[in-house]
DNA sequence: TGGGCATATTTGTATTGACAAATAGATCCA
DNA sequence: TGGATCTATTTGTCAATACAAATATGCCCA
């Protein structure tokens, strides 16, 4: 009856479960052993790691072994509620590490939009990442206006709430979000940065903060591992937008009207 | 100097590229073909391609070959904004395959949880795919009281807004939902029924839908194929829940709250 | 004691080979 | 013409093997 599923998918189903019942960081009998152990091959009990690998279960270090990986850390999204209020609300401490601190000329377009830059203007980059228990969970690409930039001091921010830091910098309260989370392969630098092979499959946060007049602040992707945290999107109980039948859509407009609607 | 990068990686980047400028369902070279004009073996460059599938740019089918897949379609999400009003404004054609529509006596607990059902109630169980394209995008489990169950009529499901039919049944709006999304690994079923191998990602959307005076009158579980679609959260602008220092956080409370606070 | 070095262990990459399973196309037959 | 069957093609699964690269360990020696 079960003669139709491949050796790998059983033999992934099995460990999943044994791996269920045992402390984060356990290390797991070698490749060989497991092999020898269901009776299979080197190749095909790999493949049955891979399973684990990208669901988060396992992870592997050459030279050294298999061992259980840790529970997801859950990151709660929602409107203005920073990474480092969630995880702080939660009681998980987290490590950050900026990777470069400088102006940048070349600007990607999209950010370009994003800030308001005309179209040869430079602005201030912030590149960082954010453990949980020694293990990268995620990497911000943050960009500025360089009046702002220009007053970012760097060790501030591996120690503060970033958006507080800025709020205190500009004396003025962020009030708005222009936000969307798409499932993405990774670029080669945030894959390295991550600690990731180039493809893997990553979340990723475009993001603008803005002031309450609109002005934009800053702008950027947060890149999170699939495989470390999961994420919960928690939307404000009855705000009810958009229930009305053809009222218009609650965001930011101007968005182009969907050409083909028959 | 980029001796150090695995050839699969390698070929995947370099079919990613050759990709780009195909059209969409253009037929590959088989795996033989690819591997001689790469000079590498096929289990090499089935790595490769396995690379390019989870990031769905490619589709395989055993004993039709590889093609290129269309682009991932864009769900965007906002409060109360279903998939078929979504799709709709975009003016993308989608199809609703109604796979069950039954009583049944075991309930989930956490459905049992969201609808208030007593210990032992049934609930009527939908499940449902959706093409686009003719390919499966999603796939629903949902879950109503039984007074309101026995009076759906499937076939309406098909081919209305399904919120809709509801609202028409009860005779009352739904003004409220409590929402969360969250990757994880695909159960047997629902990869079954995505046409996934068990333990594909998925973005799992867990809901439940409310009456304005607090009634649940639908819960379940649409899961999405994260190598078909892409996701937006749009958050209405300038709501700004959550951005004073302290206040109360906007949902649902009485979440336990976070035992290890320091 | 402490640093450096060789060695064993373990996962990562890659090859050649084989058969299974699903599909498409051609052939044959009624 | 229509339907069934056989065949070739193509991807899926699996094995046995080899070497590379990173790590850990024990040892020697200053």
């Amino acid at each position: 009856m079960t003669g139709k599923v491949p050796q790998y998918q059983a033999v992934a189903e099995a460990l999943r479960r044994e791996i269920s019942e045992l402390a984060p960081n356990t290390l797991l009998p070698t490749e060989q052993q497991l092999a020898r152990r269901f009776g299979i091959s080197r190749v095909t009990l790999r493949e049955a790691l891979d399973l684990l690998e990208r669901g988060g279960l396992i992870s592997r270090f050459r030279g050294r072994g298999t061992v259980v990986s840790p529970p997801k850390i859950t990151r709660r999204f929602s409107p203005l509620y920073s990474f480092e209020r969630d995880l702080t609300e939660q009681g998980v401490a987290f490590e950050t590490r900026v990777l470069a601190y400088q102006p940048k000329a070349i600007v990607p377009d999209f950010i370009r939009a994003r800030l308001r830059l005309p179209g040869d203007g430079s602005a201030g980059f912030l590149s960082l990442v954010r453990l949980v228990d020694d293990r990268i969970v995620c990497h911000d690409r943050r960009h500025y206006p360089m009046a702002i930039a220009a007053r970012i001091e760097p060790h501030l921010i591996e120690h503060r709430d970033a958006s507080q830091v800025l709020e205190d910098l500009v004396g003025k309260r962020i009030t708005a979000v222009d936000w969307e989370s798409e499932i993405v392969p990774s670029s080669m630098d945030v894959a390295a940065a991550l600690g990731l092979s180039p493809g893997g499959l990553i979340l990723a946060n475009t993001f603008t903060y803005l002031l309450e007049d609109g002005t934009p602040v800053e702008a950027g992707v947060i890149s999170y591992r699939i495989d470390r945290c999961k994420f919960k999107y928690e939307v404000p109980f009855g705000q009810a937008a958009g229930a009305d039948d053809d009222a218009e859509r609650p965001q930011s407009g101007a968005s182009e009207r969907a050409a083909g609607r028959k």
